[in-house]
DNA sequence: AGCACGCCGACT
DNA sequence: GTCGGCGTGCTC
């Protein structure tokens, strides 16, 4: 599957259009060594198996000289013309030379790609069994690609009249005219020489673009074409903020970053000097058994071998030991060595007040990569990195794609959040990105959190990662206390309510002392149903085979809800099975939880937040600002408010339910659950007055639950360590899961069962350490959006080996899938559903 | 015979 | 991914 036959095209920053070769004797235009016309090497934008590889193209006079490896071009391709990415240069073709045709055209001047991306698209072809050409797409500044193509100049209006004439001639116009009216006056607004993009004008005038002709007609606007903004806009200059003194642990942390970093880069050039970088050769297996890719496995994924000390660290430190602050010091000294460096975040974290952070630090020398951008926006963005103006890149997933000419450093915040693993072709990991990119470029590695992922730890402790820890709260504040409830006794006291005894009578306490509540729930998975209590029936969504949630709507009336396909329908009056009348919502939402806290605490401020209430844009940032201004007593909310909110009012904090998530049907559940109390129990006693959580289960001696009780991770990762080692699970084991999916259900079992078949044969016959691979079994949601869906899980003790053997099995099946039948391969998944 | 549709293979 | 070529089979 590996493109064949390029030239290596390995980090080498300052971009050549030609790789080696001298320029021949001949001296007539561009040649390869051996005297023969030089031609690209363009991967054409196609997704599809056959055509995953390198085209050759004779370079155009036009381009002689000017064509570079990243570069986005369009090239003949049988009857039409197709965009391709240029990923390197050769001399010589293998078709015979009659039929070589020239690139048609550059579609963008600047190369999008740097070479070291290109060589990192083809680790992922390997890594995640993609298709080249789509690890090369989940590299491209969405916008870069299609004939949308971004540089169309787009049209600017502005007055001519001064702004008192226009009103006049507005009001004149009012009858006849009220389109243009508006037009109008919307721009005498802006007053004298303003000027505002057409687009923006009508919609705000709710006029069309004839009223602009006519006014234009009139002399009194003038419609001008601007480029579009090529930059972001420039963030305020302010002066940069003096870094803060370090704690004392903070600073022994720093002195051994530094010691990496600091010497690393000053040994010997851009590569920094600290791993050889495009040692590794590009056919067959780019990135040998385990290397970065496999925890667990081996080798290590910046070579410890070499006696070095790792480039690559986990940044182990409790909630609000101040990791912020060490990343803000590594990223201080590459950028004073002249490298550049990514930090990733999840994307629920690309807060104002983040972005700040980092703004105040290094003012303008920072992109921020986010998905509220326009494509022109992000388009601009990028192209400011890839030409070295913003050495700073702060963003979520997609930005471990950046395309920094010369990267010194990869951070990865908050490393165990699962929103680094992409659920769409290519399923790459984020972390699993950075670290091989790093390896690749030379770059050093943060990945920083306060509960780190099973796998990284366990990276850490077998000598992969270097581990730095911080232990202390900056300040010395005490973590907070947590209590666990047992609602079994509850239950049994006679108390139904959502709200056990204790947790109302701290709840009393707090709100009377004026401080403020978190009341957290863990909807997923626990979502509120329509259940019939006469016979159990629960109602169902008609194309996805998962239950309906049931919602409020603001009328009150209710509403049943596919959290997938968005489907629809009000909710029966009597059961669709048994017609009994007993049909009611059942279950546990933030509404609920809501309904019954205004209920007690009727004089108490409460606001409800999830992503029902956020769904309006902004809305997040306002109730944010509201709680922290402490205009909100309680707040009700999901996950989204278990992420980095720093209010010190927040003394309590209750979680109505932990069963959800610890009996989730995942191996990584408890992970799962541990990260997510400790993160919100985390929001707890940031100000002056110590927190407490309250965690109300029905399971109170569960030992994880019994680790979050005294903030324990080591308890917790030797927990899991000890489950999955036993069961062959991640760290100790790879797994790659395959969901075939179609139309009707009998061609998606059939073809399942023949894709298990084939998959257990081809790891049979290579001798796969520990492979098993499953039988074909319905999908734990077998119908999705109207498709039917079964799949196949493969597991073995060395990832590289299941990988290949995985591919040898899907070449084998190639062609032998019904039409409309696909295949989805997803390795590590995350996801099971 | 003439055309609609579906399948296959090629694309530098 | 998309297009053209070619086969099959239906209809005038």
């Amino acid at each position: 599957m590996t493109a064949a036959g390029q030239e290596p095209s390995g980090p080498q920053p300052p971009l050549r259009s030609v790789p080696a070769p001298a320029p021949s004797p001949s001296g007539s235009g561009e040649e390869g060594a051996a005297g023969r016309p030089l031609l690209a090497e363009v991967v054409v934008d196609i997704a599809a198996p056959d055509v995953d590889r390198v085209f050759h193209f004779l370079i155009p006079p036009a381009l002689e000289g000017r064509l570079e490896v990243g570069h986005r071009v369009i090239v003949p391709f049988g009857p039409r013309r197709v965009e391709g990415t240029v990923v390197g240069f050769t001399g010589r073709a293998e078709v015979p030379p009659e039929r070589l045709r020239p690139v048609a055209a550059l579609q963008d001047p600047v190369p999008v790609l740097t070479p070291a991306l290109i060589e990192l698209a083809r680790w992922m072809e390997d890594r995640y069994l993609c298709l080249f050409v789509q690890a090369l797409r989940a590299m491209l500044p969405p916008g870069a690609r299609g004939d949308r193509v971004r540089l169309a100049p787009r049209v600017w209006v502005r007055l001519t009249l001064d702004p008192a004439q226009a009103r006049e001639q507005a009001a004149a116009l009012a009858r006849r005219a009220p389109r243009q009216a508006a037009v109008l006056e919307r721009l005498a607004e802006l007053g004298p020489h303003g000027a505002v993009p057409q687009a923006t004008l009508l919609q705000a005038a709710g006029a069309s673009p004839g009223a602009l002709k006519a006014l234009a007609r009139k002399g009194w606007i003038a419609l001008e074409e601007r480029e579009p903004a090529l930059e972001e806009p420039a963030a305020a200059a302010e002066p940069p903020a003096p870094p803060p003194p370090l704690t004392p642990e903070q600073e022994a942390v720093w002195r051994r970053l530094e010691a990496v970093l600091v010497a690393g880069s000053s040994a010997a050039g851009p590569a920094g000097g600290r791993v050889p970088p495009g040692q590794q050769g590009l056919a067959g297996e780019p990135f040998p058994a385990g290397q970065a890719a496999s925890a667990g496995s081996g080798v290590a994924p910046h070579g410890t071998a070499g006696g070095r000390p790792p480039a690559a660290f986990l940044l182990h430190g409790v909630t609000g030991s101040g990791k912020t602050e060490i990343y803000l010091r590594a990223i201080a000294a590459v950028l004073a060595q002249g490298q550049g460096a990514i930090c990733l975040v999840p994307e629920i974290a690309l807060t104002p007040q983040t972005v700040a952070r980092f703004r105040a630090r290094f003012g303008n020398r920072v992109a921020v990569l986010h998905s509220a951008m326009t494509p022109a926006q992000r388009l601009a963005t990028w192209r400011a990195i890839r030409a070295g103006r913003k050495p700073v890149v702060v963003g979520a997933r997609s930005a471990v794609f950046a395309p920094l000419p010369n990267l010194g450093l990869i951070v990865v915040d908050e490393e165990h959040e699962t929103s680094y693993k992409q659920e769409e072709t290519p399923r790459y990991h984020a972390r699993e990105v950075a670290l091989a990119r790093a390896r690749l470029e030379g770059a050093a590695v943060i990945l920083g959190s306060a509960t780190p992922s099973v796998e990284t730890y366990h990276r850490a402790l077998e000598g992969e990662l270097g581990l730095l820890e911080l232990a202390q709260r900056v300040g010395r504040r005490p973590l907070p206390e947590v209590e666990i409830v047992d609602l079994r006794q509850e239950f049994e006291a006679g108390h139904r309510s959502l709200f056990s005894r204790r947790l109302l009578e701290l709840m009393r306490e707090r709100l009377a002392a004026r401080e403020q509540v978190l009341l957290f729930l863990n909807r997923r998975g626990y979502h509120t149903v329509l259940l019939c209590r006469e016979c159990g029936f629960v109602l169902r969504c008609p194309h996805c085979d998962v239950s309906l949630t049931v919602h409020q709507l603001p009328s009150g009336r209710l509403v049943c809800r596919c959290h997938y396909c968005d489907h629809r329908q009000v909710p029966p009056a009597t059961c669709p099975h048994c017609g009994g009348v007993a049909v009611h919502p059942f279950g546990l939402g933030t509404q609920k939880v809501e309904e019954t806290a205004r209920k007690l605490f009727p004089g108490a401020r409460i606001q409800r937040m999830d992503a029902d209430v956020t769904a309006r844009r902004g809305s997040h940032e306002a109730i944010y600002r509201q709680f922290a201004a402490g205009r909100i007593d309680v707040l009700i909310g999901t996950q989204m408010i278990a992420k980095g909110w720093d209010v010190p009012g927040v003394t309590l904090v209750g979680v109505v339910s932990a069963d959800t998530a610890l009996h989730m049907p995942d191996f990584r559940r408890q992970e799962r659950t541990f990260q997510l109390l400790e993160q919100v129990a985390g929001r707890a006693g940031r100000g002056p007055r110590a927190g407490r959580v309250v965690i109300q289960t029905y399971s109170p001696d569960h030992p994880c639950l019994q680790a979050v009780a005294r903030h324990d991770y080591r308890a917790l990762f030797d927990l899991e360590v000890a489950e999955r080692r036993e069961l062959g699970f991640p760290p100790f084991g790879h797994l790659i899961r395959a969901v075939v999916a179609g139309p009707e259900r009998p061609p998606v079992e059939r073809a399942a069962t023949r894709l298990a078949l084939a998959w257990r044969q081809a790891v049979d016959d290579a001798g796969v350490r520990a492979g098993t691979v499953t039988p074909a079994a319905p999908a734990p949601i077998e119908r999705l959006r109207g498709r039917w869906r079964w799949h196949v899980l493969a597991r073995a003790a060395d990832g590289a080996a299941l990988r290949a053997a995985t591919r040898t099995a899907l070449e084998r099946l190639r062609g032998a899938w019904p039409r409309d039948v696909q295949v989805q391969v997803d390795v590590d998944p995350y996801s099971m559903l």
